[in-house]
DNA sequence: AAATTTATTTTACGCGCGCAAAATTATAAT
DNA sequence: ATTATAATTTTGCGCGCGTAAAATAAATTT
């Protein structure tokens, strides 16, 4: 591959037999230079193995192939599975993803989106934490750059928004829940950090009054994403205490209903849609560990490669277009039922 | 923060009265410049807001101040959490972390290496797949860069390795096991991807030879990262069939344990070292979710914290030293026994 | 205080490439 | 074939900064 050291785009142009800005246009975009023009240069990249200087390309370009992906926490499996998704969509397009996880903390968000800055990028895909996050940071963001927001809306801000219809998929739930069995209660996070918690939240009494039935909701105390955690001592105390006037309990997130599940088999009660069980538990986002719960959690399934992909073609949309969208896009994709054991 | 905008380096030299080389130079190590210069950089500083433009920084310098840190799969917690502390103590130590998670394949490790050569990085950590890896682009690497692995260990490649002493480990939990009931046999993946499972094999044979036990193994077919998965159709195929010749089952790691606990919750086998259970289970790792699973998971908890502040450091060592160490570091950290209820 | 050494700042140059405008070539229309 | 038009290539310039060497200032020694 690499018979001689090439030091810089100059001396790989004289190699190549075309002028240097030439060879430019072609790493920029191979097609927009003529066929035989390409073909000589490709003979000489297999003959010499040269890549352009990363730093000297981005430094005097309008602006860059790089993309920012910014997602509240990677450890959480949900934001690491499309986090994964969007990152290869934006390779696949020819772009240099970033992605970079704010690690739980709104702070490490607005640093995340300051030191995105510095980089030019072409676009940022933004999961912000919502009503949690520094609005001036990524209003300041959107100004800048194109912004297309995912998973997380945020008023009228960013250029898109793609996520999943949580008002369709709560009801999905509820529908399903209620005619197997005793309708839902609800279980959420008092001060929930999840940002989608209030629309399910929303959902979930409009869906309960649709199918005439009263909503019942119980809040649990505690902060942070150790949402196992609140969800396994406040649920516990909740099952328990016989507080829940139900037997079906309808927890905003599977992280929620993995900690209740680790509590209910503490408990020794039996949950399950079968015979002899003593509570119905469901969730929502289908977390990858939800197949392996026990029993076996039925939950939400969000469509991650949708949400990923069409996340990414709305940015590509608009650095096409080069201008702003005339009005704001939202996507949602609908939430797909799981039916497994645990309901 | 920002009155006026300022262009460039020359710009906001003139405004804070010092030739723009010192001022560079301020940006490079503020403690290189004279007390007084340096005080009326920041008095600028406070006034104009101004970040020197990274692509023209790093356009001639020798070394860029980028940290690589390449893990397998951000998608298993373990990585995405020891990803997560390497970035931190990175950034800590005034470098800039770029993670990049390989998604299970080689060969990805192999163009994330390649794509992080053109980013000119100080250093890189590598968490590799092992025999797995592409050893030529790892080695070229540790040519080209300095380099320190973690997790998993490769020959003599890198400056330094720093994990988990897996011997020790795993006899931790042989000791045990073999105390506190009946001696564990093994349940590993044939083909394990896993790049640290040779060594917990090695360790457990050991292990059971000083205990003055024969060592059982027990492999389950399956390619790939869905360990889960695996443990569960594998480890549930054995435990139904009575494959195994005693109640104590030693999986090689956290996930496949939990793939395994899934099954037996299916057959209804009570798992745990109480009366009336079938069979005990462990792992190893100490898996986010080990607390989660019913029954909670006894196994061996990594020193996370440990591993990566020990690989940042060591990698800032050589950095410092500026030169290749004369011999090669191996560290590695105890694993702590974590009891639980599955064994 | 002068001479020497050391620390700091400035001068001068070039890195590797993008990009606008000019020059050239290919393609289409007459 | 000639002109007009479009597509492509080349010329020329400068981006924003790092860095070696020269110039200066500060600290130390005599």
């Amino acid at each position: 591959m690499s018979y001689s050291k090439i030091r810089n785009m100059e001396e790989f142009a004289e190699l190549s037999g075309i002028s240097r800005p030439t060879v430019s246009k072609y790493f920029n975009d191979p097609d927009s230079v003529r066929a035989s023009t390409r073909a000589k240069i490709e003979v000489a990249l297999k003959k010499h193995d040269y890549h352009p200087n990363v730093f000297a390309m981005n430094q005097n370009r309008r602006t860059t192939k790089n993309i920012g992906v910014v997602v509240p926490n990677l450890a959480d499996p949900f934001f690491s599975e499309i986090g994964r998704r969007v990152e290869l969509a934006c390779i696949e397009a020819g772009y240099s993803p970033i992605l970079l996880s704010s690690h739980g903390s709104p702070e490490m968000e607005r640093d995340n989106l300051n030191s995105l800055r510095s980089l030019k990028p072409a676009g940022i895909l933004l999961a912000p934490f919502g009503r949690m996050s520094d609005e001036t940071s990524v209003k300041s963001i959107d100004e800048d750059f194109p912004l297309v927001l995912f998973d997380a809306n945020m008023g009228d801000i960013g250029q898109a928004f793609v996520g999943t219809d949580n008002a369709q998929s709560v009801n999905l739930m509820v529908e399903y829940l209620c005619r197997s069995g005793e309708p839902p209660c609800f279980f959420e996070m008092k001060s929930p950090t999840n940002p989608n918690a209030n629309k399910r939240h929303q959902a979930y009494i409009e869906s309960m009054e649709r199918h005439g039935q009263a909503p019942y909701i119980f809040q649990a105390d505690g902060e942070g994403w150790n949402f196992e955690e609140i969800g396994s001592a406040e649920g516990g105390r909740l099952l328990s205490s016989g507080a829940f006037n139900t037997n079906t309990i309808l927890c905003s997130n599977d992280r929620l209903a993995i900690g209740m599940l680790s509590a209910a088999y503490g408990l020794e009660l039996g949950v399950g849609h079968g015979e002899g069980c003593d509570f119905r538990i469901a969730g929502h986002d289908d977390h990858p560990f939800a197949r392996f719960t026990c029993p076996s959690l039925t939950t939400i399934a969000q469509d991650y490669e949708a949400i990923a992909n069409h996340a990414v073609s709305a940015l590509f949309g608009i650095l096409e277009n080069d201008e702003r969208l005339t009005e704001r896009a939202e996507t949602t994709f609908d939430g797909r039922l799981v039916m497994r054991d645990s309901a």
